[in-house]
DNA sequence: TTTACTGCAAATTATTTGCATGGAA
DNA sequence: TTCCATGCAAATAATTTGCAGTAAA
């Protein structure tokens, strides 16, 4: 079980290695650092979240290596880009934002990630429609969380 | 055919009058052309896109004001909130949020409104599967329109 | 050695706010 | 007259960039 992640999280290493490479970039211990971290993890980051967790490791690390580093791995396409609207932009790993959209309460914060194959399906449809070529696709629904909405019954 | 916008468009502003009187607000030219326009239009904007339009009429109005009233508007139900990772933040009209969702292309900016009643049930379920309250939804599809997309095979 | 990477501080961009003044009620 | 609304400039907040020093190749 815990060997299929490794193997996972290494090949996406190794994408990132290419386009390293290809690049001419360098491999310092602070982008590596960050990289693992964030693949590891797998799940979406605010630049902020990030910042400390790599800032236990790397006490001096600034936030320029931070938002320099997931620039370049949402160009190398390890990385997208997905903000939930609060003003600060959020990142998560691609193989997970290819599948996965989200439930975002607006109390508490949490977010639930869902996918469904058939409304997938329907966004397909739709862009053929437009003859429209999706690349990628953001669905959010926002309202409370089960927990939020006991607690707001109650008062 | 012209007189139903019309008259959507007061019923509207009547909302925003009850909210006003609610919020013992005060009616200036200004913020009446600035909601004008927007319910006029009926149709996303950013907030550059309204304060050069109100500055037609208007030459010494602020972004402050602009910002202020889109604020009132979002508050009073009529606007929504709507960005599309431009780093910038779009305000629509809130009917047409409600049932409207976007095609969005990242080569020329189009932005195509499109509707399903079946994703939208099918959202309603996944909600209540995870016992979500559902406030609002927002659902983006990011690609090529048409037009880009042939140009695109061009080269 | 060469050239990329980093931290820092300064610059940029989008947005908000304090304050004195103008304008509805 | 009484407050609300406005413009302006200054303040914030998130993000980017220039530059001089540091560290991979």
């Amino acid at each position: 079980m815990k060997m299929k992640v490794k193997v996972k999280n290494k090949s996406r290493l190794d994408d990132f290695n290419k386009y390293k490479s290809h690049k001419g970039l360098k491999t310092s211990q602070k982008r590596l650092s960050i990289i693992e971290y964030f693949l590891k993890e797998d799940r979406h980051f605010s630049v902020e979240e990030l910042y400390y967790e790599v800032k236990k490791v790397y006490p001096k690390v600034s936030y320029s290596t931070v938002y320099r580093t997931l620039k370049l791995l949402a160009d190398s396409g390890l990385a997208r880009i997905c903000s939930f609207g609060d003003g600060t932009t959020r990142f998560e790993p691609a193989h997970k934002a290819e599948h996965h959209d989200h439930l975002v309460c607006q109390r508490c914060g949490t977010i639930i990630e869902f996918k469904s194959t058939e409304i997938e399906l329907l966004q397909k449809k739709i862009a053929q429609k437009h003859n429209f070529l999706v690349v990628l696709h953001k669905l959010e629904l926002y309202g409370l969380c089960a927990n939020c909405k006991k607690k707001a019954r109650r008062h």
